[in-house]
DNA sequence: TTTCAGTCAATAAA
DNA sequence: TTTATTGACTGAAA
């Protein structure tokens, strides 16, 4: 009916309509179509998605069992590790005979002590095996060789292993006839084993003391009469506190070294969890680091031509894609693995460590839970990691060397500016830092001397930029893209999506930053010119009197001390704050650092006053009231 | 526990 | 936008 009444009402419409009708049917079929292809296209997608997860997940599942099988080759060597470090401490001991002061250096007494007893028997042979001295170690020493061998075995095993140790050490010195080898009836296990400081405070009469206390005064003598002696330990002792840069002892054997560095990626495993958090591949940068500090292991290893008879074992032909631990040595084992997680991994490998890794390894080992026993060796692999690091860094011999900061940082200035490189880039880039470190150390160069091993690396780093033919080239490429990203990162901003609305809701929660005023500045400055190292009680007056933290205070005072050190502007600052009797507040016995006051306490007291006077005239109104009120009580 | 070296983020200055 | 300054923090040493 209404078909009618249409045609009707308008019979020319019908070949209108026929065809708009033909020309829907034609965009559905096209829609249709485009949809069968984006369907297709999405399967396909879909398909390459999933086949890229599963090669990653059998990747990432290879490299996890890779890392197992390291981990099982350490468990199943760690006795023998234990027994040749044991091995080494008693050769390192057994040296005593001839110079003794030698082992007091270099022996820690911890190890003496570790010295498991089960391994003392084969420990001991071996020693003597290693001497040359085949003959019972107890023949010189009547109390002993009285004693059956088996007797005499047992006697070494039940008692302590530092008990055994010191028996053959006395008796290698009886052979020289420097000590009695009898053993006193208060034994080895000295009751009044002395410690250092007391028998330096309170040394005994010579007569007084039994001839085991007699023993660490020919050590002392000894020791006195080589020349070596001093600057040996001093640079034992700077090892140790990191200041000379380790480099591995002749004795230490690349396995050991190869252990270290595995050690650490085991580290570095438990820290992945939280780096995968931060976005990025984690597996992929142990990986690299593991390669990194393996290669330059290797690079060593090739270089070491007088290794310890230990490194006999010989890289034989090994299949390195077999990966079977148990028919290789330990350097052989990660060499494998090195070539394997090679081939795997991309051929875009940074050649060097990227800062920002090196401070992960770093960061993982100062974040080890503290654990008496294995903290030592922590501390030693920190020592170790950040030695190679330096090293693999210059190639140089660091103990001998040293570096112009300010040339070097004259010249890294000339030629950021003439490249128009900017701070933010170079410091991200070459060292890891921020732009307002890379600012301070590039203005204020501290002196070579000066600086911290940490400090050093600093300028190793930018030394070393400075000596690549490619620096700037490979900057400018990073700076380029750093500022297309902005660039595009505005656009997309500009259309609408702005991040300023969420980030502003986290800078109400943050506590805002402290700037301190002219005047309270002035206030400090001139407290600092009375007192530089302030005592609680004055920072504290001073902080409520300038409406101050005392966080803020003292961390004013540590950074203006720091600071002026720094700029070079007096000189070293070397007396600290001394509580006078005569006064209740503590008063610095040098109050200004550039003027050496006289040292008559009155003059000093009416001196201070007139200085403070003066000082705080440039602290203005209520301040002024306030600080010179406050110096003065 | 205090101090220091090194570093960062926020901010000021160029 | 880049660079310099500064208050605060961390880890290590004394």
């Amino acid at each position: 009916m209404d078909f009618c009444v249409f045609t009707a009402a308008s019979p020319r419409s019908d070949g209108q309509k026929m065809m708009m009708f033909t020309s829907r049917d034609r965009d559905i079929q096209h829609l249709e179509e485009e949809v069968q292809r984006l369907q297709r296209l999405l399967q396909e997608v879909q398909e390459r998605t999933a086949n890229h997860i599963a090669l990653l997940q059998q990747q990432l599942a290879n490299k996890s069992q890779d890392i197992e099988r390291l981990q099982d080759k350490l468990q199943s060597q760690q006795d023998y590790e234990k027994i040749k470090t044991e091995l080494r401490t008693l050769r390192a001991l057994s040296q005593t005979a001839d110079d003794p002061h030698v082992v007091s250096v270099s022996s820690p007494p911890s190890d003496v002590s570790s010295v498991s007893v089960e391994n003392d028997h084969v420990i001991q042979r071996e020693l003597h095996h290693l001497l040359g001295k085949d003959e019972p170690l107890s023949e010189s020493c009547p109390d002993i060789s009285g004693l059956p061998v088996e007797n005499r075995r047992s006697s070494s095993s039940s008692s302590s292993s530092s008990v055994s140790l010191h028996m053959f050490i006395k008796a290698e010195n009886d052979s020289d006839g420097d000590v009695s080898c009898a053993v006193e009836s208060d034994g080895f296990m000295d009751e009044d084993e002395r410690t250092v400081s007391d028998i330096l405070a309170r040394p005994k009469p010579w007569r007084k003391l039994t001839s085991r206390g007699r023993e660490p005064f020919l050590r002392m003598k000894h020791f006195l009469s080589d020349e070596h002696s001093i600057q040996t330990l001093r640079i034992i002792q700077e090892r140790l506190r990191g200041i000379v840069p380790w480099v591995r002892p002749p004795e230490m054997s690349s396995d050991e070294v190869i252990r270290n560095i595995l050690d650490q990626s085991r580290l570095e495993l438990m820290d992945v969890d939280s780096r995968s958090l931060r976005g990025g591949d984690a597996s992929e940068d142990v990986i690299r680091n593991i390669l990194h500090q393996a290669e330059h292991e290797m690079q060593l290893h090739s270089h070491v031509t007088n290794e310890t008879p230990r490194d006999t074992v010989k890289p034989k032909e090994v299949d390195y894609g077999t990966l079977n631990p148990s028919v290789q040595s330990p350097t052989d084992f990660v060499q494998s693995i090195i070539r394997k997680v090679k081939c795997e991994m991309d051929e875009d490998t940074h050649p060097s460590a990227s800062p920002a890794s090196l401070s992960s390894v770093n960061r993982s080992l100062r974040t080890l839970p503290v654990d008496s026993g294995p903290r030592a060796q922590a501390d030693f692999q920190l020592v170790c990691v950040e030695s190679c690091e330096v090293e693999s860094l210059t190639g140089l011999d660091l103990q001998s060397l040293e570096l112009d900061t300010g040339s070097i940082t004259q010249r890294v200035k000339e030629a950021l500016t003439l490249n128009n490189i900017g701070q933010r880039v170079f410091g991200e880039e070459v060292l890891g830092l921020t732009q307002s470190s890379v600012s301070e150390l590039l203005s204020h160069p501290k002196p070579w001397t000066k600086l911290s091993l940490k400090g050093k690396e600093n300028f190793i780093r930018m030394h070393r930029w400075l000596q690549d033919p490619h620096n700037v080239q490979r900057l400018t490429k990073i700076d380029q893209r750093a500022r297309l990203k902005r660039d595009s990162q505005r656009t997309f901003d500009g259309h609408g999506f702005c991040l300023g609305d969420y980030t502003g809701a986290f800078e109400a929660v943050k506590r805002p930053r402290v700037v301190l005023s002219a005047q309270e500045k002035d206030a400090l400055r001139a407290a600092y010119q009375l007192e530089p190292y302030p005592s609680q009680y004055t920072i504290e007056r001073l902080a409520s009197q300038l409406g101050l933290q005392t966080s803020t205070v003292s961390n004013w005072f540590y950074n203006y001390r720091s600071r002026i050190r720094r700029d070079g502007l007096t000189e070293p600052l070397q007396t600290r704050t001394v509580q006078s009797p005569a006064s209740t507040s503590p008063v610095s016995s040098s109050l200004v650092p550039i003027k050496q006051e006289p040292s008559d306490p009155e003059m000093e007291d009416t001196q201070r006053h007139t200085r403070v006077s003066v000082a705080v005239q440039a602290v203005t109104s209520v301040k002024t009231e306030k600080v010179e009120d406050l110096l003065s009580f």
